[in-house]
Formats: C-alpha cells, sequence, structure tokens
DNA sequence: GGAAAATTTGAGCAACGCTCAAAATTTTTG
DNA sequence: CAAAAATTTTGAGCGTTGCTCAAATTTTCC
C-alpha cells in the first residue's frame, strides 16, 4: 500500500477513536468536526476525506460500542453453567450494567438518528441483529417445541422490555432510581417474565 | 387585563401549537425558529418573547402530548369491568396504539434532552409521575398486601418494559414490526409478566 | 528532477439558536 | 387629545454548526 494510503488508514482510525472519546465524555451532540479535527491533527475539511458523513462517524463509533456490548453479553451468557433462567438474569444484569458504564456511549446506540433518505448501511444492520442471539440460546432450551421465529419474536420482546427498564431507569428526567435498585428491579421482572411465559406454554 | 398582554398570551399559545403541528409532521430536529415565527406572523426573535427558550417550547409541546396520552390510558383503564390483569394488558395497548398514532410527538418526548445545568421545571415533572397512576391501581387490586413504594417500583418497570416494547418495536433502525404483530407481542408480555409476578407472590 | 496525479487545506456558504439597540406601539400623564 | 413615558416588537447581526471546493501541497511515476 502507498504511503499516502497507509497515513490515511491510521487518520481514519484516530478520527473513530477521537469521536468515541468525545461522544463518551460530552454526549452524542458534543460531537464537532471542528474539535475532532484539532484532536486528531488535520483540517476540518480533511474529517470529510475519511468518512463521507458525521452519520457514518457516529455509525462507526456505534458498531464499536455495539461489539464491545456484545463481548459483555457473551461473558455472562457463559459464566458458570446456570440454568437457563438464570443465564437470561445474567445478561439483563449485563446489558444493564454495560448502559451503566457506557451511558453516552450506549445512549448514542439509540438517540442517533439518520435522515429519512438514507438507509443504514449494510454492516450497520448486521451488527444489531447480533444481539438478540444471546437471548435465543438459553430461550431455545426454555421452549424446545417453539419455532425458530417464534423464539426470535420473544428473544425481542425480552430484549426490549429489559431495555425498557434500563433506558427509563437510568433517564435522569424520570426519578433517578439508584443502579442496584434498578438491577433488582430487572431481577425480579426477568424472573417474572420467564416464569409466566412457561407457565402459559405448558 | 391590558391590549398588549392579551395579544401576547394568544401568540404564546399559537407558537406552543404551531410548534406542536411542527414536530408532529416533521420531528423534533425539524422545529426551527425561524419558521415558527413566520407560521404565527412575527419576527424571529419574538419568539423569545413568548418563551425563554426552544428547550421550553418543546417542554410546553410535552406536556401537551403527556396530557393527551394520560386521557388515552384514562379511557383504557375505565373501558368495561375487565379484571385487572386484563385492565393491564389495555393500557399496555393503548400505549402502544398511542405511540403508533402520534410517533413523532411520542419521540419527541424521549428525544428531547436538557442541557446538563438547566434543571427541568416542576411542572414539567409533574406531568411526568402522573403516568404510573394508570398501572398503579390495577397493580394494588392484584397485590393488595404490598405497600405503596412496593407497588410504585412495580408500576414503573412494567411501565419501563411495556415503553421497551413500543420503542424498539416502532423503530425502524431494528426489524420493522407490523404494528399488529407488536401489539400481539405486548399482551402476550404483559400477561406472562402479571401471571409471573403473581406467582412468585404466593 | 520534473511533470502529472492525488491529497490536504482552510476560507467560505447556508442555516442554526439566540441577542439587543433601535423602531413601533401602547399606556400614562398633563 | 396630544405629548411623554413605558413597554413591546423588530430584524440585522453574532457566534456556531456541518459541509464544500478551488487552490495549495504532497506523492507518484518516468
Amino acid at each position: 500500500m502507498s504511503k499516502a494510503l497507509e497515513r490515511r488508514e491510521k487518520l481514519r482510525i484516530d478520527l473513530i477513536l477521537a469521536a468515541e472519546r468525545m461522544v463518551a465524555s460530552r454526549g452524542l451532540a458534543g460531537l464537532k468536526t471542528r474539535d475532532l479535527a484539532r484532536e486528531i491533527g488535520c483540517a476540518n475539511g480533511a474529517v470529510y476525506n475519511l468518512v463521507t458523513d458525521l452519520d457514518e462517524l457516529i455509525l462507526r463509533v456505534g458498531s464499536r460500542t455495539l461489539h464491545r456490548l456484545d463481548e459483555a453479553l457473551s461473558a455472562a451468557q457463559s459464566a458458570g453453567d446456570l440454568s437457563p433462567q438464570e443465564t437470561l438474569v445474567r445478561i439483563a444484569i449485563a446489558y444493564c450494567d454495560f448502559a451503566a458504564e457506557n451511558l453516552e456511549l450506549w445512549r448514542a446506540l439509540f438517540e442517533h438518528r439518520m435522515e429519512a433518505d438514507k438507509t443504514l448501511p449494510e454492516w450497520s444492520i448486521e451488527d444489531q441483529m447480533q444481539l438478540f442471539r444471546h437471548i435465543y440460546q438459553p430461550l431455545a432450551a426454555l421452549f424446545p417445541k417453539r419455532s425458530r421465529e417464534e423464539l426470535g419474536i420473544t428473544a425481542r420482546s425480552l430484549f426490549s422490555a429489559v431495555h425498557g427498564m434500563v433506558a427509563l431507569g437510568l433517564e435522569q428526567k424520570l426519578v433517578a432510581v439508584p443502579l442496584p435498585a434498578l438491577r433488582k428491579e430487572i431481577t425480579v421482572l426477568v424472573r417474572a417474565m420467564i416464569d409466566g411465559l412457561i407457565a402459559r406454554a405448558v
């Protein structure tokens, strides 16, 4: 590869990492092209040589966040040999903890909205799909009779419900819930949801 | 009241209604002061005579949305004389339907974020608290032994879980779920959550 | 080394929320 | 009712924003 292209690649990575740091510290709204350019040492116009858009940059940062989240959920899924129920609780708690520890980056995943005409790139959609798979496996163990499609729907429902509790729980707007209390609420409700689903399944 | 103040009040109401229409049609990001000023027939600077901030204006619009949502949930709560379980399902479905029918206004409730130093006005916090009360009553009927505080926590958990399903369900980013399917998922999971909570309570 | 190709640059554009001296209007006063 | 005083409205303008593009710079190639 030519020297110019090497430098370009290096700068692109610097840019994404700088953007990640900036979102983490100042929130998605605090991400500014001029600050980014100063941070990585180039002209502000140069940002658009590395990335077509701020949208793309945000998606790149989001991709990194999703992969780290994926790792956190994987760790929770394979820790110890728990029952499927308790594995699901662990995953939900891991999701909550990740969101709390990576608050602004996690928020950015859901705050960001593309303009109506632009569509999400393929790799970004792929990233998001992967998340449900951690829930899918324990669910499949609990409901062996259900079809792949049914399990997928249930997995998304469970994920969404936990996401809602975390989202509103970490929101300062509504009553600020202390993190330990939130973890407890999640544990209670996930157990209840699974119990309820099993009871109805028989 | 003086003629000047009357006109001011009228304009302020016009402004809020215009803002509501603009958010509903173009989303929160499409709310622009210059367009608002043109719409209600005044100078762009005049917007700041009626409202201190765009933040305040958004909060005013949010307040109206919350009140309409409150009405929708009230209607669902008092329709027929259903069991507490089925009332909770009805409320959840009503929430889902309201969000779908008022997509951008409903989104604005959660997308909007104040700058860190500014705090929410009292009336806005009050508005938000009211929402849980619809869930509280059927829950109290189901769990007569629980304290007010415990019921409040459970109410918020249930609300948050349903909110999460609606939020991710109506999001175009993830797999777009057809509305009837979403309503069905919500019904299933709310019933499961309640069943599970009751089973653990005995 | 020097011409050609590719890349980087930063001034500049349009649009944004918001401000504030000046203009217009309303209210008070004589 | 007219002039003075108080109040309200106005819109040009400020500082920022994401993004563009002709010009300057650097790299590539022979």
